[in-house]
DNA sequence: TATAACATGTAACTAGTTACATGATTGG
DNA sequence: CCAATCATGTAACTAGTTACATGTTATA
């Protein structure tokens, strides 16, 4: 799926896999990312498909740069797949609530701590809905008018984030009050 | 990870591949799920390593059954593994966000259909966590009750679903509204 | 009479992660 | 002087999915 999160960022411009990489954390972080190494491979395959084409930047005192373009046969994917509905729940890999579900002959302490300490990284990554991404939505659209949609949809997949977070905050808080009173 | 989570079901009690995968079905499933593919090839890849070790039972009429059990060398694995504290975020990969994030070239209608579609199957699942899952914890309870604490994380788990669940229902509800709205 | 449940497995493939390799420039 | 930023890439590996292959029995 990765092929079509790049193709959807290049038909915004062009860029390279470095830049492509910056503006992926910042802006589909939280719900789609992917490794450096990942992005460079996918690049070229999705070139050798013909989906991109890329030209090389020669800089001086600096490694070259490779910049993509999407083209026709690109953005022809890129309209199938938003036009494809999904039609199944995405699946869920939560390694925390696969411990705590192993975890009824541990001590209330041990479960606490982790308990304690994903407390706080949610803590933390919910702090930054309130802040980062909201700034880089109104950034983007005082340049661009025309990406006003598009800049309501980005703060709906923001908004999803800050909603999450919040919830899972509650749970861990509820589930920490429920080991410390049952166990 | 799915080593741990079969090691963590088999340490209740030895079970086959088949049952594994039913198992995991009903009580990990929804934030941990396995292809039945996989668990048979787990299983062993665990074994050649020593962490379960398998006898076959002979059936009549019906293709034999293979029962893994854990061993001393399994308990200890997944001792470590539980007391391993997670220190970094789950990275999730949401497929409709990552849609609707390139969708602002959509037409209206085209977005709140998949929202809709989407909308419908959060609320089926949203049904599954007050029925379903709560049956089977109170089923195994009565039986064993020496599972009192595993049971009431795993209602703790429960619970997340039906929390997960909830927010996604409540973020869909809104954002179709403010599509509904402002396209 | 068809299909779901029981039961196990392999092969090929896709996706994603970790580690390695290189090297200049800028800021604290 | 050290770390971060800029910039690209390969190799090896882990995890997970899809498709194929086989065959009986119970249920609707």
């Amino acid at each position: 799926m990765l092929v079509y999160a790049l193709l959807g960022f290049l038909k915004y411009q062009p860029m390279t896999g470095y830049e492509l990489k910056q503006t992926m954390d910042k802006s589909t972080g939280h719900f789609w990312q992917a490794k450096q190494s990942q992005i460079y491979t996918t690049l070229k395959k999705m070139e050798k498909e013909g989906r991109i084409i890329s030209h090389p930047e020669p800089q001086e005192h600096r490694p070259d740069r490779r910049v993509y373009q999407i083209t026709e046969s690109g953005k022809t994917a890129l309209r199938e797949w938003l036009l494809q509905p999904v039609t199944t729940l995405d699946s869920t890999k939560q390694l925390l609530l696969l411990k705590l579900f192993f975890s009824g002959k541990l001590e209330k302490e041990t479960i606490l701590t982790q308990l304690r300490l994903l407390r706080n990284l949610h803590g933390r990554q919910a702090e930054l809905y309130k802040t980062e991404s909201p700034d880089f939505i109104e950034e983007i659209t005082a340049l661009q008018p025309d990406l006003k949609q598009d800049a309501q949809l980005w703060e709906a997949t923001r908004r999803f984030g800050e909603l999450y977070e919040k919830m899972y905050i509650r749970w861990l808080d509820e589930t920490i009050a429920m080991v410390e009173a049952k166990f």
